[in-house]
DNA sequence: TTGACACATTCCGATATAGGAATATAATGG
DNA sequence: CCATTATATTCCTATATCGGAATGTGTCAA
């Protein structure tokens, strides 16, 4: 097998970073492709592929309007992920951060003694 | 060029399911490679290749402790990923989601008359 | 019908991946 | 030094990716 593919989820079409530009721009309203294009300096192609991949995995909506069509965010895809990451929340907290490392020595120094410990 | 490399960044490490799988256990605190693979039915070079990755890009830290390698979550360098997610919040809360239809709807109705709009 | 836009798709090449199997590299206890 | 345990790395294959160039498709206007 390869990689998962960018269009298996919302988490992996997000972790290219033009098509994260894309969404950034999105968020200022409905936009036609060739103007997304021109606002991120990437080929009318290409642009066209990304949102592709962000259609497929529901994070984008088109509409036809004439000759363009335009593109519009839909968000809810990202709530998950969102979520997910922020079951991480207190591990960055420095609080936290401390508070674990404090911990963490405290055993260390009790259960085993002098520690060789390298921390890379 | 092909895909931007898992180890070229946070949100490219956690794209990948088992990776998320690992740091989601790491969560309960340190722990060495083989009951990491053990706990998530993958194969110990698996869960070697992993670890390494998620090193790389900073989530995890080593710390030799006689044979072993017991692994630590550092999950600092998820708190960008989780900020950059968060600035889409308000686009998928239902309120928002509802309001920015209907500024549409409104927009439209106004400026164009009778609309063709499919909304796939 | 023909042009002219706006956009989508296809073909190409270079690169990386994940998984499996096999092997190499510590570190520990005799 | 040897055997054993715990990890890491390498080699291999199948599969996808992104980007660029070229080409296809659809819509409007005269």
């Amino acid at each position: 097998m390869a990689r998962a593919a960018t269009t298996s989820d919302a988490i992996n079409a997000i972790a290219e970073p033009r098509r994260r530009e894309i969404l950034v721009l999105l968020r200022g309203g409905e936009r036609p492709v060739t103007e997304l294009a021109q606002d991120l300096r990437m080929s009318q192609p290409q642009a066209s592929k990304h949102l592709r991949v962000l259609r497929e995995v529901g994070l984008v909506r088109v509409r036809g309007a004439g000759k363009q069509r335009l593109y519009r965010l839909d968000a809810r895809g990202l709530r998950p992920v969102h979520e997910w990451v922020g079951g991480f929340e207190r591990f960055w907290s420095e609080r936290f951060e401390r508070l674990d490392e404090y911990v963490r020595e405290l055993k260390q120094a009790r259960q085993e003694g002098p520690d060789d410990g390298e921390d890379r």
